[in-house]
DNA sequence: AAGTGGTCTAGACCACCCT
DNA sequence: GGGTGGTCTAGACCACTTT
């Protein structure tokens, strides 16, 4: 096992930081620090790369967030134990996602009406009973398949006329400070697992039964105020989540 | 509308740098700067504030890192657009999990014994087919019910005895690591929607057909070898992610 | 040329932990 | 008291963008 110490080339176009990064990210996954070892002090480290205390810093607060390892004041600095039991999912929206699989994808608006709000969608969006909201249902599309079954009702303040190519086009947020005259600002989601109902298979052309994820949605202006809320069906034997690892 | 400035206080236990990025997320969130807009340079905000530029750049990596402003080169700092339509998940531990819902956990092993390995896992663990692997069945507890549904197979390169209690309280990592004895590094995960056949719905006590979250997952270790393959259904009846919002 | 963010330094003081 | 990490300063040089 070679020891010498790892330098670090000032002359690179890699910043020390990341260097001093690289090279202890590399020590910890060669086994050379295990989980629970304590670090060398930033002191140390400082003196032994030739840098100032904030960049060998700057090195470890990167490693820190990344999960590799952690500090404590007045102890030190210690590798973390793998955390395998947890698993970080993004969902990207729907677009982006299908052009990152090279599909074409494209929004099929079936139905957007002027509704009186009904009794759970009154209460997600605390508008009272009845009140008029818009109502829309939306095919999303992946070369010309019907991947999900989207159905909001959003917050309907002015009469404005809905222009259908709006719809069609325009991302939720964008349609929802068109129509609403505000900006969402922040979003609630969970994730379920479910069957997809006659209705619902009809709309992605699958089976009934076909298993599917189930994202609700909570849309809010910048006072807390829900703005929409709905809920979005993606088949089930096409889409699938994968865990990322922390940023780096 | 008050413009007056805030001011920092060097005498408070809140460190300045959290106190000037309270200041700029309370002015972005209000509606004073909106998306896309330009913050003031780093050179103005240590002026206007009275603390260094290194102090200043604290406060803003942090907004940075919480997605609400971004910096170009060069250009300046600005107003991040809000971004509704991605989502991230993060699923817990079931112990963990279980634990924050106020509910006991447990786990009843179902089975544990040394196979030759199936195709499948054979490929997934990159073993010949037919070696001896080890094949665990655990069913998951919440208070005395079944909630998910555990099986993995495992690498088994040494004829270690099997002690029963350490499948039924340990977590996965330590069980690979006391059987294979080698320590999994790092886990791919896939979450997908399904719906339970016979079999799984009798370890759930559920109805055949309920839905369901499978996640599948890989165990490596420190060389990138898998020593661990399977898959865990979690009860969707029982089950949901909910969106969380980027660390600050 | 002037303004912006990106990186780095060499100090300093503090809070905390251990012995 | 000596070692650790947490915070802050007042400069400096650089790369990039805009004028």
């Amino acid at each position: 096992m070679k020891n010498e110490k790892m330098v670090i080339d000032k002359n690179s176009f890699i910043p020390p930081y990341y260097q001093l990064a690289q090279i202890l990210e590399q020590q910890i996954r060669s086994g050379q620090y295990r989980p629970g070892d304590t670090l060398p002090s930033e002191a140390e480290l400082s003196e032994k790369y030739g840098l100032s205390r904030m960049t060998v810093r700057r090195s470890l607060s990167q490693l820190a967030r990344a999960g590799l390892i952690y500090s404590e004041q007045g102890k030190g600095t210690f590798v973390s134990r793998p955390r395998l039991d947890r698993a970080v999912f993004v969902m990207e929206e729907f677009h982006t996602e299908m052009a990152a699989r090279g599909l074409v994808s494209s929004v099929r608006l079936m139905e957007a009406r002027v509704v009186p709000a009904p009794q759970k969608a009154a209460t997600k969006l605390q508008v009272p009973a009845g009140e008029k909201v818009l109502y829309i249902r939306r095919s999303l599309l992946a070369d010309g398949e019907p991947m999900a079954y989207d159905r909001k009702y959003l917050r309907y303040d002015r009469g404005r006329p809905i222009l259908e190519n709006e719809l069609q086009y325009q991302a939720l947020p964008e349609m929802v400070e068109k129509h609403g005259e505000v900006l969402p600002v922040s979003s609630q989601m969970t994730l379920q697992a479910t069957v997809l109902n006659e209705e619902e298979a009809r709309a992605l052309r699958v089976a009934p039964g076909t298993p599917a994820f189930l994202l609700e949605q909570i849309l809010f202006d910048n006072t807390e105020r829900p703005v929409g809320w709905g809920w979005c069906l993606y088949r089930g034997d096409r889409y699938q989540l994968s865990s990322q690892s922390p940023i780096f």
